[in-house]
DNA sequence: GTCTATAAGGAGATAGAC
DNA sequence: GTCTATCTCCTTATAGAC
């Protein structure tokens, strides 16, 4: 546990899984081509992890893991300073989207591991579900209640819509890049994790301080 | 094409599939499971289709051509309305959205069909990905100059930005509905497509007014 | 810990009778 | 158009030598 040699079969593995993950989807990236690319035996990753679902679940936690204890202690932090007062809502959001756009930025791996961390959430499959559930569970509680205070005033069924939004808004950038650069003509560049948090949190921001939506009905309907 | 017949092999083929790649992604879904499903012979669905790849497209572009072509008629609508001046943007993004949102009340077959819409954003391959260009390419055009003439002062870098906040938000709700009513311990209830519209243009509106980011401190500032 | 060899099964696709 | 039977390939996983 503690070994840092950098040339660890195991850590080899985990490398090659994690790229071979992102690019080409949990099912559609076999354990052949992950040795092949790794340049170990088929046998090493039974030996090592027992099977693919745990490499999977390896391969997200070692992502995932440090992710979220930066979003806990940003938020911690932010609600330090704020004392019992109304918490800043850009800075609860930052909190939020923040550590993990910045994941590519801390990996060498870049963009790689961004797909692969936005993809899980669309992802179907029972065990996929149970490990993102255990693994975000307690992130979306604390950041609920850190919203919630954050804009007092709104309703707490309109705050669960909300969070919705701002998770989904979150994942499609983290999960495919590729589609903003190719629809913008190359006017943004996703890869640049500074912008992107800026216009996200000030979208997500206006967003959640929005008025609540009439009871009324919708625009006249074609048929 | 003209057929009606509802026991029609090819129908009953395309809404196993539909059904089976909803619920465990397109890759997890083999042709053997839906035949059973569709109680026909495994040979029929090369015979009507040729290929899986083939069969994935089919059941894709039953389900999009409808909504793209609600869109653009809603679209079509408004811009008459509006003639040459500001376009409505709530009533812009409600085109943009509520077709899509409503095809779980159109469709018998409910919360599946929006899984697997959802779904197809985020999955790898490269074939998925360049039917989704080819059949999402010209609605997100037309919506982007329709934005644009929404939100006439903002500039275009940052509208392509927001787009793809849009686009986020809305398929993570169209994906994967069931966990908003899980985090919101039921109290959101995503499958009642009218509260999700307005919840969902309310957000969205507010976050394409929102003041542009600034570069390091408040400093809005406008082009 | 790492290797070879192989097990055991599921996948998509097809040939040819009816 | 529909069926049975089968082909070919690739998957995860394991047993056992070194």
């Amino acid at each position: 546990m503690g070994k840092l040699s950098e040339g660890d079969t195991k850590t080899l593995i985990l490398d090659a899984a994690e790229q071979a993950f992102a690019e080409l989807g949990f099912d559609a990236a076999s354990l052949r081509r992950i040795i092949s690319v790794a340049g170990v035996n088929l046998a090493a990753i039974h030996y090592h992890y027992g099977s693919k679902e745990a490499l999977i679940e390896a391969v997200f936690a070692r992502r995932v893991g440090p992710v979220n204890q930066a979003r806990l202690e940003r938020l911690d932090a932010i609600e330090r300073r704020a004392g019992q007062g109304v918490l800043p809502l850009e800075e609860v959001i930052e909190a939020l989207v923040g550590p993990a756009l910045r994941l590519a930025r801390d990996s060498a791996k870049g963009p790689v591991v961004m797909r692969l961390y936005g993809r899980t959430v669309a992802e179907p499959g029972e065990h996929l579900q149970k490990m993102l559930s255990h693994q975000f569970g307690g992130v979306v509680k604390r950041f609920a209640t850190a919203l919630q205070r954050a804009v007092p005033e709104l309703p707490r069924d309109a705050l669960y819509w909300r969070m919705q939004f701002i998770i989904g808004a979150m994942g499609h950038l983290i999960c495919d890049p590729q589609r903003l650069k190719l629809i913008s003509g190359g006017l943004c560049d996703p890869s640049d994790p500074n912008t992107a948090i800026r216009q996200l949190v000030a979208f997500l921001a206006a967003g959640m301080r929005a008025p609540l939506p009439s009871k009324r009905k919708e625009a006249p309907r074609k048929r």
